[in-house]
DNA sequence: TTATTAATTAAACGTTTGATTAAAATTCGG
DNA sequence: CCGAATTTTAATCAAACGTTTAATTAATAA
């Protein structure tokens, strides 16, 4: 049986985070189905069996890929979030940075792996499979729904579920730069470039704060006309 | 041999259609690497050499599955920007409307299997593989082109990096109502429903344009600041 | 040192995968 | 009704799959 993160000692670290590193890519690369357990060990430099040693199957270690990151993600988010509503009500773009920051950053930070993680987490994001919505639910509805809460007091006008679609939305748009599929450069013919963060960041705040008031503006859920 | 399609006759045709539509259910559901080839068949209840007898392998049968569809949308996609600059230049509005219109009333047209492509095109859209851009390239790649250069014409104000991104965004909003993962239903508990059509485009447009428009008025690529 | 535990290994398990084959059934023009 | 072309079938292939096992090595505690 493999030991407690905490207890481990030599060797074990490595092969661990390893495994993890290299699911992450596979899983970002290929979608679940299309990774496979000899590929990730292989590419780990680690027995096949010591994925099984660690993570008991290929779901669980899934689901162990997301949570690291999420956690930290998530950590960030709150600590902004608490930040910004410590004195006043915050102004909308400030809110909508500090809800996407964390992510794009994350995704930028290639020597960390987090490239690989944005890809999976537009995968999970956009997939409707029962093992992609676990994961979904389980690490960022809790953030997610916070985010939507703090929606609703920047813009009074906002419904909850034009709140939930207007977080949805802007959630979608900064992942389509993450997902590093190439279209945006090839589109543009070299044009646009995603690796500058800050300029990513500010495209991506200005275009969802502008979409969220058109639909506090308008009200397009629940009407009776 | 498989006949060419014009020519099939008999089961023929019935066959290479099962197939196309479980295929097509079974990639959207699974991803590639997660569809299997026999699933398909016992789907389309129809002999798994079937499969490669009409499509050769896995990735040509992929490809058939996009191909199909995409003929219909941008066939569509072409008309409305024709009849759009006929006269004049229209407002942006009515081009962004033209653009998604065609994918979301897809997507809600279960009965012809709609919604299962409509996830599908979530797939490749945000997957960075080979197998999916080339797809996408093959299939969305020409009229991307002429919807950026079609924004351009109705924003004057907007270069052709922020039409890309633009352009792009706005896809991806769109997308994320299709994806049909339930998380909308979810997060807003209940309240947020994409089966209505006419709802659903109208408040992808207008987060679409509004941001769109903010994108015109700020300068957020080659800054030189 | 010895006993215990954790980490790692090579090999194999049964199953499923994409793909191919050759024969059988069906369809259809002449 | 015949013969040729097309469609369908069952059987099979090697390769890859996720997972398990038993044995071995390395580290730790008594």
């Amino acid at each position: 049986m493999p030991q407690a993160q905490a207890v481990q000692q030599g060797r074990a670290r490595d092969s661990r985070k390893a495994i993890l590193d290299a699911a992450e890519r596979a899983f970002a690369d290929f979608g679940f189905g299309g990774a496979s357990i000899r590929a990730i060990a292989r590419d780990a430099d680690v027995n096949q069996a010591m994925v099984h040693y660690y993570y008991q199957n290929k779901d669980q270690l899934f689901s162990a890929v997301v949570e690291r990151r999420a956690g930290d993600i998530n950590e960030r988010r709150d600590l902004a979030l608490d930040a910004l509503f410590d004195n006043a009500v915050p102004a909308l773009e400030d809110l909508v940075e500090a809800l996407l920051r964390p992510t794009i950053e994350l995704g930028h930070d290639v020597e960390r792996g987090g490239d690989a993680y944005a890809r999976l987490i537009v995968y999970f994001n956009n997939s409707a499979d029962e093992r992609s919505q676990r994961v979904a639910e389980e690490n960022y509805d809790p953030i997610a729904r916070r985010s939507i809460d703090a929606l609703m007091r920047v813009l009074p006008g906002l419904g909850r579920a034009e709140a939930v679609r207007g977080y949805l939305f802007a959630i979608s748009v900064a992942l389509s730069v993450m997902a590093k599929t190439g279209r945006a450069a090839r589109l543009s013919d070299g044009l646009c470039d995603d690796s500058n963060t800050e300029e990513t960041v500010a495209t991506v705040v200005a275009f969802a704060c502008a979409g969220i008031r058109a639909l506090a503006d308008g009200r397009f859920e629940n009407r009776q006309d």
